[in-house]
DNA sequence: GCCGGTCAAATGACCCATCAGTCGGTTGAC
DNA sequence: GTCAACCGACTGATGGGTCATTTGACCGGC
């Protein structure tokens, strides 16, 4: 999106840039310094985001890539070898930010205290940062799997570069004894996988459920677990603690709730 | 009748008739009566299910099938309207497989007492039903979603069932008060999440660990959380209460576990 | 300020491999 | 002899990747 108004800046034309979307489109300024190169570059990996996304990755032809950069279809050959290499580029991208988006969210100060406060803010940020682009991560984060060895390669290492970090939050838990002793890879592993699930549910159903409160669902059921607790221990969150995480529901009723 | 028998004689070659690829094929016996076309029809899923598994559905042709059916390109189309056709049957069969499985699992009686035992019992089947075909299950229940909007809402219908099980055995254990009382198809879900997760994750990886002892880790993790806790409650399951499920791990090193 | 030369960015018609699906022909079980 | 199972060559469409050509930003000389 950003981008967008970059290019056009750059562009010159001011005002109308937003034009429709079969109008013949004016031609983008020539990339000339290095900058300019990086911002072509990126601005295709954007348009292949929202056109994979849109059509999945075997349905988009990088005509329509092309075209939803602006660009003729040689020209993303200039600065993408393949369609595999631009789809990887994407990955590469998205991963990256995903990430940050994380480690963002565990620097900055905790919102509560106890065990769960920074993985609660850790767990809403993945799916704030899920739901706020849906399709691509939908895209990214489940579809690249079933695109063929070299991707999924690719994905492997981004998912485990994700459970290393978790990893490294549970290492430290349990040394500092505020979680159970159980194998850490294995414990991030289950983390990430329920985290994770549960954000692509998300992204295909809308559960109507803020962020937040999923991500005390799922942070409560991490670290309580299912038995039901005799000894008032207080829940996750600044929420009532007696409760559930989901927020007054009327409770009871086997109604879609996510 | 004994038609089994008929058509493997008819088939000739006695004995070695899982022959390598390429070697030309003896022509199967034509299917006559409705039964022959069943068993033909199932001939083609079977080859279809190996096909689609090793080379992924888009790098799969419909002579790649009908060469591991031992039919002709046409005969394909004699069975199934069209490529998509054959992976939505594909799709159902194996579903099905799945579920009979789990079921299976809980109706005999669970090895062991509480509230884990038969939640143990159906967690186990699922590990073991993957962990059995491998490829297909990747392919199934996990490559498929980024088939299209047409397989997806497939998929999504057989994981909603999935997960429909699930919630009823979750409710009947709420209204028993054996677990705590949060939305039944949020837990119902998030089970569903943890187990299909690890289970594609053991597809992938493999961890040499027992489909018994992930089993009890996973339900440890489901009931208890990760909090440590300080009454001496017993782990679920039969191995040593104190320690983890890792089968006798060294324990604290990162290594990778799963 | 203008001009023509240079070279890389940009273009899009074309090539060609791939495959889903068709159809007229063949065959074997009854 | 009949007819449906079976066959496989053919077709038509699709789309990734190439490449000869065009364009335009920049530069150095005047």
């Amino acid at each position: 999106m950003g981008s967008w108004a970059e290019s056009a800046a750059t562009n010159g034309d001011g005002g109308g840039a937003m034009s429709g979307a079969g109008t013949p489109e004016r031609r983008l300024r020539r990339a000339v310094t290095e900058e300019d190169k990086g911002r072509r570059r990126h601005e295709i990996i954007e348009a292949a985001k929202s056109t994979f996304s849109a059509k999945g990755f075997h349905a988009t032809t990088v005509a329509d890539v092309a075209r939803a950069a602006h660009l003729s279809y040689g020209s993303v050959y200039w600065y993408f070898d393949s369609k595999d290499a631009l789809f990887h580029a994407l990955m590469e991208t998205e991963a990256r930010a995903l990430r940050s988006s994380i480690q963002e969210a565990l620097a900055a100060p905790p919102a509560g205290a106890g065990a769960g406060a920074p993985l609660r803010e850790a767990v809403q940020a993945t799916f704030r940062f899920f739901e706020r682009d849906r399709a691509s991560a939908k895209l990214l984060f489940r579809d690249a799997y079933a695109l063929g060895d070299h991707f999924e390669e690719h994905l492997f290492g981004i998912y485990e570069g994700f459970v290393g970090d978790v990893e490294e939050v549970v290492v430290e838990a349990m040394d500092a004894g505020m979680i159970i002793d159980l194998p850490p890879r294995m414990v991030a592993f289950s983390v990430a996988a329920l985290i994770g699930q549960i954000a692509q549910r998300r992204i295909v159903t809308d559960d109507g459920l803020e962020a937040g409160v999923v991500a005390d669902f799922v942070v409560s059921l991490l670290l309580y677990g299912l038995l039901p607790r005799s000894f008032g221990q207080s829940r996750v969150g600044p929420g009532d603690p007696g409760r559930t995480g989901a927020g007054g529901e009327p409770g009871e009723s086997g109604g879609p709730l996510i």
